[in-house]
RNA sequence: GGGGUUGUAGCUCAGUUGGUUAGAGUGCCUCGUUGACAUCGAGGAGGUCACAGAUUCGAGUUCUGUCAGCCCCA
């Protein structure tokens, strides 16, 4: 591209795809175990092959970038892993509903078939997904590309299974577990989502056997009943004690079932006597277990009723509620219905609701692996950024119950169990050809296979090469920060860590860095039913991936949710177009440019000293920023400098020169501008990768990929120049603010006249009075002693400022603008009068803080007087 | 029921260890095309920092309570 030709507007279409792919091509994204340096790496929260990113992966994508980008520019050896996840459940069911639409299902297909349609449908997606996140410009490490299912994943998979099962830590046995009757399989505990629902609390009285009393009890799902084997009641509460021990006739099934005490009774709850069904609910199965209560089954897998059940069997769980009710009202076991509130679980996946069932399941016993979760938290060997989602971490790993780890799926990692058709006896390994106990070889593997975030769990070594003992392993783990979003700590970051610690004998990562979701314009989830989701690729094709990756980082704080506004994309791609138009700026004006020119430290103007100091400022702190994870302050640290300070102030201030006939000036003017421009993009880099790497492209004063340049952490600051800078910026606002008071012009060059008390003062504005007069349009600046008349007059600090408009001021009206000034200042100087009338701030607070108080009001004392005298005058004319 | 979190300009949000007259983006109003940018420039209006106490010389910021919203867990 011509540079003097260079676009008016910021176009990144043209640019973006190109420069990913040249990076790509000369393998930037490659880590290099052997490279020198401090590792930095992170493990990509691995996105669900089912489908396409989302605005949430945005940002998690962004965030990471911005880390591994800034890291690798200062010189660490840099690792980002990136790969998919196979979301078992979730890929299953779209491969289903896709076989729906061809008529058939996976039990026509049969396993192996079904198999590979979801390899196929993972080819797809996981293609999508890569090319979604270089569309991002992420820059990580495609060689290593991995898959939760790839060989290596799977080995980790089996091997970490059959260590623990070796060591009893999973098991096998038939307990109550969430079931989902839709995806027909169990689920874990956190995958059951619990709403609360508007239901009813059925009051039905059970018959004592040997006699005509009766008990009330209350229930919310009345059908399961016919699967009662007990009723409880607490053994303090006094209206019930009598009963404890004597048998009850269960109604219509006429069933004999015990009367027992239980602490678990809430007295308050009902009528404080509760029907038990063991198999179909979990605080029942546990009494039942406490007092050898029969479990009977009476709800099967996809939801209907059991047989044996007489005409209730076959029919659906809700159906058989209504039929029942019904028969309990005609029977006059039924005593009343009130209406009742109660939280109902239902299936994150699906959201049907979830029936609790008595199943053969595997689970992990997760309590000596919770133990040391904890305990790396506690020691701050792990860190929450920020940190209040420790407590929730470790909340949850102090109540954690057991992990049921088998679902009743096909896509997924086959639990390495076989049983033996001869001997009828299990072994559990890798690579098992026979029966461990008779060495027959007729064996069946398990048909179920694991939970997803079994081998998501494992992700930060697995994909390292474990269980092999690689380099990868030793250089890049621990990793050093997981960014995730909260939504995902129990089900992913508390596991990774369990298994870390248990495998690795070290925490997975040392930081986990916690965002907030991605809602839409009116702070709803975004979400597929709701159609509320917004396209990421689609805003990309139209703003720049730069200006989402901005808009998505700004504005928002660590661990907060963020709403999605189209038109703050739109501030950021402006500011992209502005960034553009200022190098474009530059770009035209490089004539004779020469970039082994290095001005004397003496020829550097008050303006040069300035933009080069707050350069410096600003890098600090965008460092700071991303070194404490606040990505969002960073980016906003050089959004102002950039626009503020660099574009609105300091380019203008170079106009004269770059315009003027002084070579040398203007070879000066030229270093500082190209100076600050390329730091400038280094700084900007991590946030806008495109933007940056094309427009240093084109610097003569560059060379090579912006990626690989070093990062700038910042130089000296010069507070005299800032200082001083400062008095002239202020002197050119009250001018323009003056003109534009009375209507006049911006542009419209006026007399301006400067009386300055101070004699250092007065001799910074004198040699910069040009800057006065190019910003300002002020000329000709003159300084005098005394207030000339019929002026309208303002005030900086030590400045009174004059632009005599004769016949152009309304008396009247100036006066009143004086008097609200007056008020003002009046009003801002009351409170630093009240503070230096009190003694104890006097002798308490620190004496630099008393000192900078007492400036304040002296300051404030001299405008107040200049403006007073000023309003004085003017009534007297 | 337990825990967390939020309440700051019309809207969306910053405000990091307490210390100028509380900021930005967006929207609104006025003015402005002389050589980067109208995806722009200059200026302006707009806030009882939810409420009530406490600590402190000093509180948007710390503590307690109240109210309202949201989230997680049970």
């Amino acid at each position: 591209m011509d540079e003097k030709n260079i676009s008016k507007v910021y176009e990144p279409q043209i640019f973006e795809k190109e420069i990913y792919q040249q990076w790509e091509k000369n393998n930037y994204f490659h880590a290099d175990v052997n490279k020198p340096g401090e590792s930095f790496s992170i493990v990509i929260p691995p996105p669900n092959v089912t489908g396409q990113l989302h605005m949430g992966h945005a940002l998690d994508e962004t965030l990471q970038d911005i880390l591994i980008r800034y890291h690798r520019m200062k010189g660490d050896n840099t690792l980002w892993m990136p790969g998919t996840d196979h979301a078992g459940i979730a890929t299953q069911a779209k491969v289903e509903e896709s076989l729906r639409a061809e008529n058939t299902n996976r039990y026509e297909l049969g396993r192996e078939e079904f198999l590979k349609r979801v390899w196929q449908w993972k080819e797809k997606f996981g293609n999508r997904i890569s090319y979604q996140l270089r569309t991002l410009g992420s820059s990580c490490d495609w060689d290593r590309e991995r898959f939760t299912m790839d060989e290596g994943c799977s080995r980790a998979v089996q091997k970490v299974f059959v260590t623990l099962y070796n060591e009893g830590l999973i098991y096998r046995g038939t307990r109550i577990t969430n079931w989902c009757p839709h995806c027909n399989t169990a689920l874990s505990d956190i995958e059951v989502e619990h709403v609360t629902e508007k239901g009813h609390l059925w009051h039905l009285r059970y018959k004592f056997k040997d006699s005509d009393e009766f008990i009330e009890i209350a229930t919310t799902r009345p059908e399961t009943m016919l699967g009662d084997t007990g009723v409880a009641v607490h053994p303090d509460d006094g209206r019930y004690k009598k009963f404890i021990g004597r048998t009850l006739i269960l109604p219509v099934v006429n069933r004999e079932i015990p009367l027992f005490a239980d602490d678990y009774v809430d007295k308050e709850f009902g009528t404080g006597a509760v029907k038990v069904t063991p198999a179909h609910d979990p605080n029942d199965f546990e009494m039942g277990l406490r007092h050898n209560l029969e479990q009977i089954k009476v709800i099967n897998n996809d939801g209907t009723m059991a047989e044996g059940l007489g005409k209730y069997s076959g029919l659906d769980r809700y159906e058989c509620r209504k039929i029942l009710v019904e028969d309990l009202k005609n029977l006059g076991v039924l005593v009343s219905v009130e209406d009742h509130e109660h939280a109902v679980g239902h299936c994150s996946r699906c959201n049907t609701t979830v029936e609790p069932l008595v199943s053969k399941q595997w689970f992990v016993k997760m309590e000596s692996l919770a133990k040391p979760a904890i305990e790396a938290v506690k020691s701050g060997e792990l860190q929450f950024v920020p940190e209040r989602f420790t407590k929730i971490y470790i909340n949850w790993l102090e109540n954690i119950r057991d992990w049921c780890i088998s679902r009743q799926l096909w896509w997924g990692h086959r639990i390495p169990a076989y049983y033996c058709d001869d001997c009828g006896e299990m072994t559990v390994g890798e690579d098992v050809h026979e029966c461990a106990h008779c060495h027959s070889a007729n064996i069946s593997q398990d048909d179920d296979v694991l939970d997803t975030w079994f081998s998501s769990g494992l992700w930060p070594f697995s994909t390292m090469g474990w269980p092999e003992e690689t380099a990868e392993l030793k250089k890049y783990y621990p990793t050093s920060v997981l960014v995730t979003g909260y939504d995902i700590i129990f089900f992913w970051v508390a596991r990774m860590v369990m298994m870390g610690l248990k495998f690795r004998g070290e925490v997975p990562f040392r930081k986990v860095f916690i965002h907030g979701l991605v809602r839409d314009e009116l702070g709803r989830k975004m979400s597929k039913s709701l159609g509320n989701g917004v396209d990421p690729v689609e805003i990309i094709e139209t703003y720049g991936a730069d200006s989402l990756r901005f808009m998505l980082v700004t504005g928002n704080t660590p661990g907060n949710d963020l709403r999605f506004y189209k038109s703050r994309v739109e501030s950021a791609r402006n500011f992209a177009n502005k960034i553009w138009n200022a190098s474009r700026f530059l770009l035209m004006n490089l004539e004779n440019f020469d970039v082994n020119f290095k001005p004397a430290e003496k020829d550097l103007t008050l303006a040069d000293r300035w933009i080069i100091s707050r350069l410096n400022k600003t890098a600090q702190g965008v460092t700071e920023n991303l070194e404490k994870f606040e990505l969002g302050e960073a980016a906003r640290l050089m959004y102002e400098f950039i626009w503020s300070e660099f574009c609105d102030w300091y380019i203008e201030l170079t106009k004269a020169r770059l315009y003027g006939e002084d070579l040398q000036a203007k070879s000066t003017a030229l270093y500082v501008l190209m100076t600050v421009l390329e730091k400038s993009l280094r700084l900007l880099h991590p946030f806008m990768p495109f933007l940056t790497e094309i427009i240093r492209q084109k610097l003569p004063n560059a060379e090579g990929s912006i990626m690989l340049a070093d990062w700038f952490a910042g130089g000296e600051v010069d507070e005299v120049a800032e200082n001083q800078m400062g008095a002239v910026m202020e002197v050119v606002k009250v001018i323009r603010n003056l003109k534009n008071e009375i209507g006049v012009e911006p542009r419209k060059k006026s007399e301006v006249i400067l009386k300055i008390s101070n004699a250092e003062l007065a001799e910074v504005l004198k040699s910069n009075k040009k800057y006065i007069s190019d910003l300002a349009a002020a000329a000709p600046v003159t300084f005098a002693d005394e207030k000339p008349d019929h002026a309208l007059s303002g005030v900086a600090e030590g400045v009174e400022i004059f632009l005599p408009l004769k016949n152009l001021i309304d008396t009247d009206k100036e006066i009143s603008r004086l008097t609200k000034e007056l008020d003002k200042l009046r009003k801002g100087i009351a409170s630093t009068e009240n503070k230096l009338k009190n003694e104890k701030f006097i002798s308490k607070a620190p004496a630099e803080v008393v000192q900078a108080e007492r400036e304040k009001l002296s300051i404030a004392i001299e405008k107040i007087s200049s403006v007073e005298s000023r309003i004085n005058q003017l009534k007297n004319l």
